[in-house]
DNA sequence: CATGAGGCTTACCTTTTTGTAAGTACTTAC
DNA sequence: GTAAGTACTTACAAAAAGGTAAGCCTCATG
């Protein structure tokens, strides 16, 4: 009943581009540099917040806190929080949240296992280039 | 013979989640707030630089032309020049950039398909919880 | 002859993001 | 008695991203 991440001929593709779509709030929050690796490390199981930190390398606390609120916010991510003397809060994703969390998983899975491709490229690139044409003249 | 998006038995998955993963720095150019509605529209069809930027709502020749240098320099996109009167560029995506094309596509098309049922989420939170537990006390 | 299109680059400035360090509250371990 | 773990928040500062406006080059148009 939930709907899937296909194409149904029902969807008016590329509303994202224009200015004021709301999907690009979402979108931020969800390719932000840490909302990405929340999602995928979520993917894996629950976590307790200090978990989390360890789990993905680089994150500060202030920024963990904050990229967590705005997905629990979207609806994507639930806190437990448990009362107990050292505290203990639990996250993990809604329904929703795995919704995208298997998208994201999918798109870093996918960076993952082309990146010798992607960095031979990378190689082949001039890195620079001031005005390269890689093509003859053709009429206006 | 070219990876696909699935993931496969050799895969260690969450190398991205290590701080000094390779990946993070491909991530940042895809899941930036112009390279992934770049992408997006370079996947329905090519397009030259002006062409892009009427199609992309909001962007910047400045951020527009960084962007879109950043996904050539990966090896996303091909840029080819005619050196003809009024400048002509086009750009359109190589096979690697049709491969995150496809997931990136996935996960805005996921976005907006689910769009309504994230707002409900969204409206059902408090918005703001100085301190709320969700569970009654339980042993340490 | 001034203007505009097309594809950029550069300088300069504002906004946003991210990081660091410290504080809070309470209890167990040393 | 003091340090450490837990989950955060706050203030301040540095860094990064983004925007604006102008410039460059050259031909066709009015």
């Amino acid at each position: 009943m939930n709907a899937g991440s296909r194409l149904g001929e029902t969807l008016r593709r590329g509303e994202v581009l224009a200015p004021e779509c709301p999907s690009r709030e979402i979108l931020k929050h969800v390719t932000s540099r840490w909302g990405v690796l929340t999602l995928v490390a979520l993917m894996e199981r629950t976590h307790r917040f200090s978990e989390l930190r360890r789990r993905i390398g680089g994150v500060s606390e202030k920024m963990l806190a904050q990229t967590l609120q705005q997905l629990e916010q979207d609806g994507f991510i639930r806190r437990v929080s448990y009362p107990v003397v050292p505290p203990h809060v639990e996250y993990s994703l809604t329904p929703l949240g795995v919704g995208i969390g298997r998208q994201v998983e999918a798109m870093t899975d996918w960076i993952e296992i082309n990146l010798p491709e992607i960095l031979k490229a990378q190689q082949r690139q001039p890195s620079s280039r001031p005005n390269a044409d890689q093509t003859p003249p053709a009429a206006t």
